[in-house]
DNA sequence: TAGATTGTTAATCGATTAACAATC
DNA sequence: TAGATTGTTAATCGATTAACAATC
């Protein structure tokens, strides 16, 4: 990180998507590609790709372009698609099982290490390789192995308290699938994502509703 | 919708979650509300609310605040939750089922109505109370019920053709997991929702990576 | 009425885009 | 070298916040 300001949130929301791309060109066998190529097929400008890339560096080269294998790298370094955190899951229902099994969290840098479950029913069964363990052993567990990512996949009354005990027990990282909005603000260096299925959804609704309306009244 | 202006996504974006904090105020039992108390409640300021809210009508009131059922049903209204759109979900592997399982779709404005996979041996399934069907019958299902939401649980190789079949066959909204980037662009009238769990994750990743970084060097 | 709080305009802030000099 | 394209600064645009008059 070659530049020593805070990057936008804006920016780095940004760089995920980059990465795919870059990692798609390079599965079609294209070695260099300019701004004006990449933003091409991304639908933004090349203005914003190149602002945001020098926000870490200079990755380009001045009448050549980028090459696409080592901005990928550069872009997955800053990303820490490299790194191996460790992952729990709280919660093994339906959405919690298919984030355990369809996930391949290596390329993202981190990896499932243990899936906790109130229900007693469920110990011991195996979901993408690992196996699911009462909540009564979530404290000794973390005590032990350290995980700084938590995934939460458990109702909403249930969320506030577990996500303030993980936090004691040192957990970095909130991936929040619960109803329950944890707030970013009250967790200093703790990284929260809360993802809302429900908002996303009732977002595309809007857009139904709102195509249907201008439909209606095409005078604007 | 009583202004004529176009409303900004960042405003509509934001609107699902007034929703849902008018909904556990109401739970609650409190009837009445300020901008300042919700503001507090929802880590965002009073005249974001105000502004937001003024988007759509004076749904406050000087002196008082606003009526919470009142409000909430306002804001209900304009992402159209009491809609009953149909919706279809295409593969029906981990992520899928769990989708079809896990969402109550009555709450956001949809019902889902068919579910398609190109795997034989889940016809017939049940998974949400709706059938398996295999993705032969897609097209004429598609004429017969008009689906208006496609979620997409399917391979990124699959996505492009099935996004191009069923935007023909008259879908509005894709709601879409597959690992292939829908273009908004080259579809007008179409609204498009990319969710790439992975790209949140590696949002989380990046997070924890930084922290760490300005925690080895806090000069900042 | 006096106090409170909205609705709305104006000011600020940040993000995006345009332009162009630097340079490969 | 000439052409191309970056890195970076400046201009624009949009979103957020502050302020306050309107009004319940």
């Amino acid at each position: 990180m070659s530049k020593n300001e805070k990057i936008s949130n804006s920016v780095i929301r940004r760089l995920p998507r980059y990465y795919r791309f870059l990692g798609e060109l390079l599965n079609e066998g294209i070695t260099k590609i300019s701004s004006r190529e990449l933003a091409e097929r991304m639908s933004v400008t090349a203005s914003q790709i190149r602002q945001d890339l020098n926000c870490f560096g200079g990755f380009g080269q001045q009448g050549y372009g980028y090459n696409v294998s080592e901005l990928r790298g550069e872009i997955g370094a800053i990303l820490g698609v490299n790194e191996d955190h460790a992952a729990i899951l709280i919660g093994a229902g339906n959405l919690g099982r298919a984030l355990a099994v369809h996930l391949d969290y290596g390329r993202y840098g981190c990896r499932l290490c243990g899936i906790f479950d109130s229900n007693e029913n469920l110990k011991g069964e195996i979901l993408g390789g690992v196996k699911v363990s009462p909540m009564s052993e979530l404290e000794s567990f973390c005590i032990k192995n350290k995980p700084i990512i938590a995934m939460l996949c458990i109702p909403k009354d249930a969320a506030p308290e577990i996500c303030e005990k993980l936090t004691e027990l040192g957990v970095k990282a909130f991936w929040n699938f619960s109803h329950y909005d944890i707030p970013q603000k009250n967790l200093p260096g703790v990284t929260v994502e809360n993802v809302h299925l429900g908002d996303s959804l009732m977002y595309l609704c809007y857009g139904i509703n709102d195509k249907r309306a201008s439909d209606e009244k095409p005078e604007n």
